[in-house]
DNA sequence: ATTTTCGTGTAAGTTTTTCTGAAGACAAAA
DNA sequence: TTTTGTCTTCAGAAAAACTTACACGAAAAT
């Protein structure tokens, strides 16, 4: 019955009229600006007759472009708000995000307050748990986790690296002992990250850091061990000794200035943090929305707002 | 910036809810059940919640589903509004077809009004030219050829197929010499379609059709030849001879009673009607109407609206 | 109570659409 | 003039949509 224009060339169209350019329409829409004349092609076919007039100057819209431009407006408006409608029924707009319990308590919540700022419709609940979870029998739309990247039968991608390095309190850079070489840590007690995802290749553990470092008369088994990597990071602050951390999770204190890294000596992990969830929820608005944030997030590095508003 | 929906999930959505029955909004948009069923998952996906509940009994919309409703018709109306704005300005509602003049004559031109009835905004403008047009040169929109089909550079594809009959005045079967059986060929006229485009291959000339008929002590050569198919068609309806006609040409005429098939011989042609245009008329929503409905009538045969009507 | 029919759901594979990447054309800015 | 920015075009790649085929359950028919 219906004769329905060609929806997406619409929208892009709507797009580029907005912006007068075709490529700041293409940023917006996560495209190529081939991508958008090639629409914007299409529906100049469909209408027969031309949208743009493309003077040496600019870009200037027809005058069928211009008068259709408002309705079409109002008709993506009102798409918007149908879907805002179908998104916020029933148990849609609560977010179930699995993450380990250190990069939730030192990661995640800190920069939680920016994503509800963004989103402050969508409700996250964090679910910290040292298990991997099941997604058929846990009601978890997104995991994060941290190992080699292999999760058979569900989509995953990268999220950030992670790096380890020894991070202690400001304290011990005084004192009677200061930390100035590896070679001081003799004099101080070790903190060993013992979580169980820890990753058993090369380099995150103190043996391996000592030995990349040159240091042969210290033993790395020496001091406390954690099962948590958030403990350790505690501990650390707490001046208990030299932590050997995981630096995502030492960051946010570093940046508090409750630790310092005394060494500029930063070893990759040979783990990684990924996303994972079932494929099902790759085409969940909510999920989409907060994957997009959380590399938004890892992009920048920092815990602070500040730094976050003026990478932007 | 925007968050926009699935647009065309959403236009799935729109019909199915509106028929309650994921089959009947397949047949509304040409497609399979399979392929309706498919995009409202992906809608449900994307909204992480149901739109219909699938009770034993029937299909139900959620009661998200139905709030949405009337705001996605809206929208829906809207967009066809825009895209009506944006094809009615300039010359876009203007089609310009070329066909061959018989054809014009005697098929297109006496089915045109119902092509007018249904598409009242489209203005349809003939150009019956007996050359062949250039769709670069001249501004047509689409073309109705005669031919094997081959046509390099253009997009083609059968709108119907033509078969060739002897056709005369009903006065013929009485009179002296009635016309029977195609030895009584011999005492009338013969009236012979001399159109350039006519297929030279066999059984369109009254020489092949009369030795397919075993007849052979009749000069084929004999009477009257024709430039045009609707000439040969005008002096058989004026009792001037036996036209061998092209049957697509004279089933006005036919159906009128002005003309007679004496004899139950029909023989196909090689050559057959082709839809002709360049690749981007394809998008065109006026050519995609009006390609449409040619096809309908093609299919429908009959010239008379009430065979029409019965036959829908 | 079976059997048939009808409609939805799912999987695999194909087709169509859309997008990218690379190059070209053209005009404004340097 | 060269450089830069923007739109356009093309072939090929990627993604989306669709078809075909079949499973399943409920309603209708036998």
């Amino acid at each position: 019955m219906k004769n329905l224009p060609p929806l997406n060339a619409l929208k892009v169209f709507e797009a580029a009229a907005r912006h007068l350019s075709f490529t700041k329409a293409a940023e917006e829409l996560h495209v190529t600006p081939g991508a958008v004349s090639q629409q914007i092609k299409a529906l100049e076919d469909y209408i027969g007759g031309r949208l743009f007039r493309r003077t040496k100057r600019a870009l200037l819209l027809t005058d069928a472009a211009q008068a259709s431009l408002p309705i079409l407006r109002e008709a993506f408006d009102k798409l918007e708000e149908a879907s805002r409608i179908l998104t916020a029924r029933g148990d849609s707009k609560r977010l179930t995000i699995s993450v380990a319990p250190s990069l939730a308590a030192k990661w995640l919540v800190p920069r939680l307050d920016r994503f509800h700022e963004r989103m402050p419709e969508i409700e996250v609940w964090i679910s910290a748990d040292m298990e991997v979870v099941d997604f058929a029998v846990d009601d978890v739309d997104l995991a994060i986790r941290y190992g080699a990247g292999r999760y058979l039968g569900l989509e995953t991608e990268l999220l950030m690296e992670e790096s380890i390095l020894p991070v202690c309190s400001p304290r011990l850079l005084q004192g009677a002992h200061p930390l100035r070489s590896p070679h001081d840590l003799a004099h101080h007690p070790l903190l060993h990250d013992g979580s169980p995802d820890q990753d058993d290749m090369a380099n995150t553990n103190w043996a391996m850091w000592l030995k990349a470092a040159g240091v042969s008369e210290i033993d790395a088994k020496r001091g406390a061990k954690f099962n948590q990597s958030s403990l350790v990071i505690e501990a650390a602050v707490a001046g208990k000794g030299v932590a050997l951390a995981k630096q995502t999770i030492a960051l946010a204190d570093l940046e508090a200035g409750r630790l310092v890294a005394p060494f500029d000596l930063t070893t990759p992990s040979n783990f990684s943090y990924y996303l994972v969830h079932p494929a099902s929820k790759s085409r969940n608005a909510a999920v989409k929305a907060f994957k997009k944030w959380l590399h938004e997030e890892a992009a920048t590095g920092s815990v602070n707002s500040a730094a976050q508003i003026a990478a932007q």
